[in-house]
DNA sequence: ATCTTCTTTAGAATAATTATAAACAACGAA
DNA sequence: TTCGTTGTTTATAATTATTCTAAAGAAGAT
């Protein structure tokens, strides 16, 4: 359980300053135990229903944006109409049922090492992630 | 190089009609020796420059897809505004060049063997795929 | 040839995301 | 506290990839 006022400070070292959409964003984010994956869609409506209080579309790109860019939340790579972002911003994998849609971690210590033995001149490597899919 | 016909036999043999579009569309596809990673409106330029004839945008849509479902392509989990198809179908993996948007294949020889030491009931593996992120 | 079924097509519809620009709120300095 | 600056929110419009629709056309079987 985080407070508000640590929301607080995590925004301010961030320069982002503290509005009262960005303080209910995060609780509705990172007040949880369990890892949490989401649309903006999902979230939007998360944030109303967990708050009471209406945020605009908008600021709920915005601020997924701003939190994703200071690494703060993850983006999962899966083909999907809408886009997926993760809580859990330390380096995991992810199943993702394909009928249900829906996403479940794999802790880092249920992969074994990801050995790449090929590299690109010039480039380096920023992440390593493993999707695998699921079927019946 | 794989002739007209042998294209006419590969859709006839997946109960797709063998129309020009569609001929077109394998050619512009499988008629390389390298793999080949694009998006549906790459494909759809590609088409009008090497044939010199028209195709509706639907019917590159349309064709994907069939190809897709019938396993001639592969989708590849990236995220992205535009949805990537490979022309490897076979397992492989992926870097993926954030700056530049472009993917580069990654043999599978080139990555050590995965081991997901984890399980969902219920459920079975259907791919796993790596995605390496790149960065300057 | 003819009939049926599949395919193509242009254009409309949908849906996620981004852009715009005006109202508003946070901050720092006086 | 007040004021000016700068960052933020918001409604709405714009954009863009993708899917849908329904009519015209082409392929296949009889």
């Amino acid at each position: 359980m985080t407070s508000k006022q640590e929301f607080i400070e995590k925004l301010r070292n961030s320069s982002l300053r503290p509005t009262k959409q960005r303080i209910n964003i995060c609780e509705v984010l990172f007040n949880r135990d369990k890892t949490f994956h989401f649309t903006i869609n999902d979230l939007f409506n998360l944030i109303i229903d967990k708050t009471g209080e209406k945020v605009s579309l908008a600021t709920v790109y915005n601020t997924v944006h701003a939190f994703h860019k200071k690494g703060y939340l993850k983006e999962i790579p899966i083909n999907s109409n809408q886009t997926y972002f993760d809580t859990n911003v330390t380096d995991h994998h992810h199943f993702f049922d394909v009928k249900e849609e829906k996403l479940i971690d794999i802790k880092n210590e249920d992969v074994g090492p990801i050995e790449i033995q090929k590299s690109i001149p010039g480039k380096k490597i920023k992440s390593v992630e493993v999707l695998v899919k699921l079927e019946d």
